[in-house]
RNA sequence: GGGCCCGUAGUCUAGCGGUAGGACGCCGCCCUCACGCGGCGGAGGUCCGGGGUUCGAAUCCCCGCGGGCCCA
């Protein structure tokens, strides 16, 4: 080996250099490795491309590569493609602020609509390529699948799952009291709302009974009033004690209402008394369902969120309009007791456009998951979760579940729902799966209607598509090679990883289990990896609109993705949110430095196969190496990476660097000629052994420069590797002559420290060890310290203790 | 109101029943022949507070306080 075969510092662009070598190799390909253990699918989040990823996304994706590599080298066939989620509504959001248009109008027609969607797709291909160079940057070794969830081939299968549910009865449709977004005009799925802080006031309205008593009732919505259902009390509330029954009749609309007691009624709200109605929040609708009102509900906002024709007077103004003029009629009639400010409270929005959403009524799909939650959380149980505490969250969404999951929405990026109407008998008819079917415009697949028998030109196609999640919740289907290759999907059943964040446990991991137990009555994945949020440096949550969105590229270069990914895979325990630090992306760039030089040193010996002597010390840093070996092993088969990349480092740096390297030198060097040729080469080979599998353990962390120093000392690539072998005959030598070394060193380094003198000058004196293994190690330290004698046992007077157990006793000659 | 997570040196992060580790920063010393993108040493902590269990608690239990996420 030459000198300089390898460099002193590691130049990110090699990284570059590599990637390109490595996809000529094929390395990226699934068949290139043995997979003699079987086939292991990684169902990898398909990122949905609204924007760049920030570093917690990269990070996330890093640390899926890294599970994949660990794999692959244990000797196992894995499946790790990268497609994207190219459906549902960001795109369409995206695409209307840039361009103005305003698909609901455009989408009248066929080709408007037919446009509309190409510009989404544009959109879409320019970020994917953005998230296609990042995770290409970064190492990662997936497949990049170009069939994203937009595909054909995806929507086939989204649409096959439909037609098997809707033929086995899963699938009803009703009119409901739904979520609904009057922006992005559809119904929303529970798990699409979130709640925002807004401001609010209360308004004190009197109400006359027909008792000849009145109540003043406080809403937060007055603009409902014509809504108005029923007036509730807490039945505890002394206050109102002999009302129920009573009736009260509306302000400006004049009808009458009963009213009722209610626990759910909060007594120290406003006045304790309350307007029910259709719906200004789900507590109404609760009550309502409880008394049966569903039916009769007066629903006074149309799905475009005006006020409709039994609103009266405010008939089509937007409910901030609605609002204000409701005041004032209230006012004028002098009904309206008070205002009163309102801290702010939480109001339920759009997850995806922040407006505040409203339940009214509409006809849409639903998927059946209520009658089902036992059996969900006990197929759950058949699955490992790792960390395990997130299995409580999947576990409490199950059971606050209220409402079937709307699956239908009318919007347009989006798979097609296959579905025909018959305008002439009512009738749906689904087609036959296979296909990927755009009723909106493809013509029937249908001669004539198979229930009336009415002809083709009265089949009507229909225009709605899915929920994303719909499609997002088969894709360990989709990766494994459900209706596609039968083959490879009954080798991948029960051998497939889901990693994915905790934040979307009640959406992707809830809705995939529920698809896959209905489809297959399987439990979806062996096991589930839950990571934590990327957070920023200041440990807040990255969001675009606070701005404190940190790009991974500028990193990459500057650091190389091997830092970048010592800081993924370091920064947070399996489970636990991590946080940014440029900092710890700086060690790692270090760490890869020491590496390398580790590996200029060795480099210069060669490894010998035969013909080596192994002294205590080889033999006690070999066990030490096993024991991390099998520490990192055991660690990875977790799927977790902190552990291993902490223990590697340690290892790396603060024992094999420091102290092992250091008490072989002179022997590797051996220019004395103290030590006979079979120990030298023992020295030899003990740092060849190390390096190799501190490089091994390593690779699936740091896949660049692992391999650059692999293939320097190897002639080939690192990730065609095993994982090394656990070495019994290594794990029991004992580690204590390493032990002793480490603490002998420290000694004698501070002692001289203390004294001014260099570690390299000459100490002439006797040092005392107190302790049995110091003989094997005896002429190691001589040759580190330069100290001409060694005692084993206590010294007698005049000798000062320098660690416990430790003496030197100076030479008397000396100054 | 409920569930989960967290509260350890200036900052960040491990440890989770036996003398509190590491990273960054700071201060000193060392041009030691793989690495000055290095080495060694040092300063810096009531391990959020209060009870309890224990021979022994940062670590387990209980009650608070503070922060985060999710759900009502």
């Amino acid at each position: 080996m030459g000198e300089d075969a390898i460099e002193k510092r590691w130049d990110p662009k090699r990284e570059v250099e590599l990637i390109a070598l490595w996809e000529s190799e094929g390395l990226y390909r699934s068949t290139t490795y043995g997979g003699d253990k079987g086939l292991v699918v990684i169902d990898t989040p398909p990122p949905y491309t609204s924007g760049k990823w920030h570093v917690g996304g990269a990070a996330h994706y890093a640390q899926i590569d890294m599970v994949a590599r660990y794999m692959r080298m244990k000797g196992y066939r894995v499946i790790a493609p990268w497609y994207a989620d190219r459906n549902g509504l960001p795109v369409e959001i995206l695409v209307e602020r840039q361009t103005g248009i305003n698909p609901h109008e455009v989408a009248k027609t066929p080709e408007g609509r037919e446009k509309f969607l190409s510009l989404c797709k544009e959109k879409l291909d320019e970020v994917e390529k953005d998230l296609v160079r990042i995770w290409k940057r970064l190492g990662c070794s997936f497949e990049y699948w170009e069939n994203g969830t937009d595909s054909q081939e995806y929507r086939r299968l989204t649409q096959a799952t439909f037609i098997e549910m809707w033929k086995r009865g899963l699938i009803y449709e009703a009119e409901r009291p739904v979520y609904w977004c009057p922006r992005c005009m559809t119904t929303l799925a529970e798990a699409e709302i979130e709640y925002a802080e807004k401001p609010a006031e209360l308004y004190y309205i009197r109400i006359e009974l027909n008792n000849g008593k009145s109540v003043t009732i406080a809403t937060t919505r007055p603009e409902l009033l014509g809504a108005m259902m029923a007036l509730a009390y807490n039945p505890n509330d002394p206050r109102y004690q002999g009302l129920e029954g009573a009736r009260g009749r509306v302000p400006i609309y004049g009808y009458e209402v009963p009213v009722i007691t209610h626990p759910e009624v909060d007594p120290s709200f406003g006045t304790g008394i309350e307007m029910v109605c259709s719906y200004g929040d789900t507590r109404d609708l609760r009550i309502l369902r409880e008394l049966g009102l569903i039916d009769k509900a007066r629903i006074v906002i149309d799905k475009s969120g005006r006020m409709n024709e039994l609103s009266g007077e405010l008939k089509g103004l937007t409910i901030a309009e609605a609002r204000k003029k409701m005041v004032e009629i209230l006012r004028s009639i002098g009904v309206l007791e008070k205002v009163e400010k309102l801290g702010p409270r939480r109001a339920p929005t759009c997850w995806r456009c922040g407006t505040p959403v409203e339940i009214i009524h509409s006809r849409e799909l639903f998927l059946k998951q209520l009658e089902f939650a036992d059996k969900l959380i006990d197929i759950s149980s058949k699955m490992e979760f790792k960390p395990e505490f997130h299995r409580q969250k999947l576990i409490d969404w199950i059971k606050s579940l209220r409402i079937d999951w709307p699956v239908s929405k009318t919007r347009y990026y989006a798979t097609e729902i296959p579905l025909w109407r018959c305008t002439s008998c009512g009738s749906y008819l689904v087609p036959e799966p296979g296909r990927y079917y755009r009723p909106w415009r493809d013509p029937p697949p249908f001669e004539k209607c198979p229930v009336c028998g009415a002809g083709k030109e009265k089949l009507e196609g229909d225009k709605r598509v899915f929920d994303t999640w719909f499609d997002s919740s088969i894709s360990p289907l989709y990766v494994s090679g459900y209706m596609r290759d039968e083959k490879l999907f009954s080798q991948a059943v029960g051998n497939i990883l889901r990693p994915q964040g905790y934040e979307i446990i009640r959406t992707w991991l809830y809705y995939t289990i529920l698809r896959v137990y209905l489809l297959l009555n399987i439990p979806a994945f062996k096991w589930v990896r839950i990571s934590g949020m990327g957070l920023d440096e200041k440990g807040e949550a990255m969001h675009k609109s606070k701005g404190n969105v940190i790009d991974p590229e500028p990193l990459l270069e500057k650091y190389g993705a091997d830092a970048f990914r010592f800081w993924a895979a370091g920064a947070a325990k399996l489970g636990y949110d991590y946080r940014f630090s440029e900092n710890m992306i700086r060690t790692g760039s270090l760490f890869v430095t020491k590496l390398i030089n580790i590996s200029r040193f060795i480099s210069r010996f060669p490894d010998p196969s035969e013909g080596y002597v192994l002294r205590a010390i080889d033999k006690a840093l070999l066990a030490k190496l096993s024991e991390t070996i099998e520490r990192v092993d055991k660690a990875y088969s977790e799927f977790d990476v902190y552990e291993p990349i902490h223990a590697i480092y340690d290892f790396a740096w603060n024992i094999f660097a420091d102290h092992y390297i250091e008490a072989v030198k002179t022997r590797a060097y051996n220019n004395e000629k103290t030590y006979s040729e079979e120990e030298q080469r023992g020295a030899w080979y003990t740092l060849h052994r190390a390096l190799e599998a501190i490089l091994r353990i390593l690779a699936p962390i740091m896949p660049f420069s692992t391999d650059y120093i692999w293939r320097t000392l190897k002639g080939r690539s690192i990730h065609l590797e095993r994982f090394p072998e656990e070495h019994r005959e290594w794990r029991n030598w004992s580690q204590e002559p390493l032990n002793l070394m480490i603490k002998v060193n420290s000694a004698v380094w501070k002692y001289k420290k203390e004294r001014n003198m260099r570690f390299s000058e000459k100490l002439n004196a006797t040092l005392y060890i107190d302790n049995q293994n110091a003989r094997s190690i005896e002429r190691e330290i001589k040759d580190l310290h330069r100290i001409p004698e060694i005692a084993i046992g206590k010294p007698g007077e005049n000798a000062e203790e320098i660690a416990e157990g430790i003496w030197i006793l100076r030479k008397s000659t000396e100054v």
